[in-house]
DNA sequence: GCAAGTTAATTGTCCAACAAGTTCCGGGAG
DNA sequence: CTCCCGGAACTTGTTGGACAATTAACTTGC
């Protein structure tokens, strides 16, 4: 590419800046999209580059493409917004309220049953892990990076811990995209409560084999992350 | 291709193949699959065409590439395992009936919530939308194209309802997915419940707006065909 | 035994051309 | 004048070859 020096394939960071420029509404539902070969030159790639990203951005349900008639933006509905890089690609642009509003409605409606499914089914070494884990949050903090990554084992255990994985496939594209919006939390100077003393209500509900309790306690984490991230859009 | 003679562009079928051959584990994770070279002479296509199908692979996150290195096949916790292909490429293959309980129990999860939200939030036009959709159905039965093309709206009118993309994205891949197993009920000689009735019971209960209604009847409906299905796959 | 440089293999990228398919336009028939 | 049919042009689909970039694996030297 010309323009643009990104690290990886040329291909990669091409389907990822026309991913970007059709879900942030640059190319609306319904309209074809330049050819190829106009596309090649306008970026300053061959053919091949342009049309091994189209086939990526196809295989996200983005567009598609027919001999004569171009390449199509398909209607959003067919879009697979849960893939974890199409979520990505969202939050390039500035997500609606509405869409941060579906996100954690999911949530919502997802992450309670699994904890459930979590407290009945843990193995003792999945529960080791979860505990670990919340050791090194509570002593970390959530603001440094091992913090971080204690917080997405914990809840990668948890996944783990339903045994199934369908489940756990929505939950990690779930959570790829709230990393998103807690990013966004950081960078405002709001302040937010202390998620820590939940996690560990969490974990020792899930410990105790109690389903209800582990449910309450997850309702109870996402309601406060979606009042906070709200409170941070709204700024 | 000189084998396999199948419509749509080879990419598409190539995918498909290759995609098939990985989620029923004859390329199991971790395993570096034949170069590009090999698999175009192996396939009687040119490199391009490898090239964009394996594009496509990795878009779904079944393999990832690296120069010198292969493709390899990541692990299957990484696999977009949501997306709608990849969903039907699972049922080409004998699904483990571990899958196919948790397809069901993640339908459990979600679709009674989905109901829930469907009856408060529903407008007059799509609430006349699924009374139609179930007059049709009750009229033709579900054996014929038109009654099951009557229930896809009704429930496609259901998630519209919800006002949330993410739950009706979600819901849409896993009604792809329970079609492959109406596939199987409908090969087995076995007798089931006719679901119309709980339908119209739904229906009803969204009517009203009644969210606990429109929960339980999901409820009931999905157990149903969690137990028949079950009970063909058993046979 | 270890480290650094070298080699070789694989993916990444480009180019040029032809094939196939479809949309669109125009002509002819009713 | 309308409708149907056919052809032409344009876009994607596919091919083959060539070279570059990257990196895993080997080899060499310390």
């Amino acid at each position: 590419m010309a323009n643009g020096e990104r690290r990886g394939p040329a291909h990669v960071t091409l389907a990822r800046t026309l991913g970007v420029a059709i879900v942030t509404g640059d190319h609306p539902s319904g309209t074809v999209l330049p050819g190829e070969l106009e596309l090649a030159s306008q970026f300053g790639v061959s053919r091949s580059v342009i049309r091994e990203s189209l086939r990526m951005l196809s295989a996200k349900g983005l567009v598609e493409s027919r001999p004569k008639a171009g390449t199509r933006v398909r209607e959003r509905a067919l879009w697979n917004l849960l893939d974890p890089e199409l979520l990505a690609w969202m939050f390039e642009g500035a997500p609606s309220l509405g869409f941060v509003r579906s996100l954690f409605q999911l949530r919502m409606i997802v992450e309670p049953a699994a904890a459930e499914l979590a407290a009945v089914q843990r193995s003792a070494a999945q529960l080791a892990r979860m505990g670990d884990a919340v050791q090194v949050m509570a002593r970390q903090g959530l603001r440094t990076q091992e913090g971080q990554a204690a917080d997405q084992r914990f809840h990668a255990a948890i996944l783990e811990s339903t045994g199934n994985e369908l489940l756990a496939s929505l939950s990690s594209s779930i959570a790829a995209a709230v990393r998103w919006t807690t990013f966004f939390k950081y960078r405002v100077p709001l302040e937010y409560r202390d998620p820590i003393p939940l996690h560990r209500d969490l974990f020792e509900a899930i410990a105790a084999g109690d389903a209800a309790a582990a449910r309450g306690v997850t309702e109870r984490l996402i309601a406060q992350a979606g009042l906070d991230t709200e409170r941070a859009l709204g700024a």
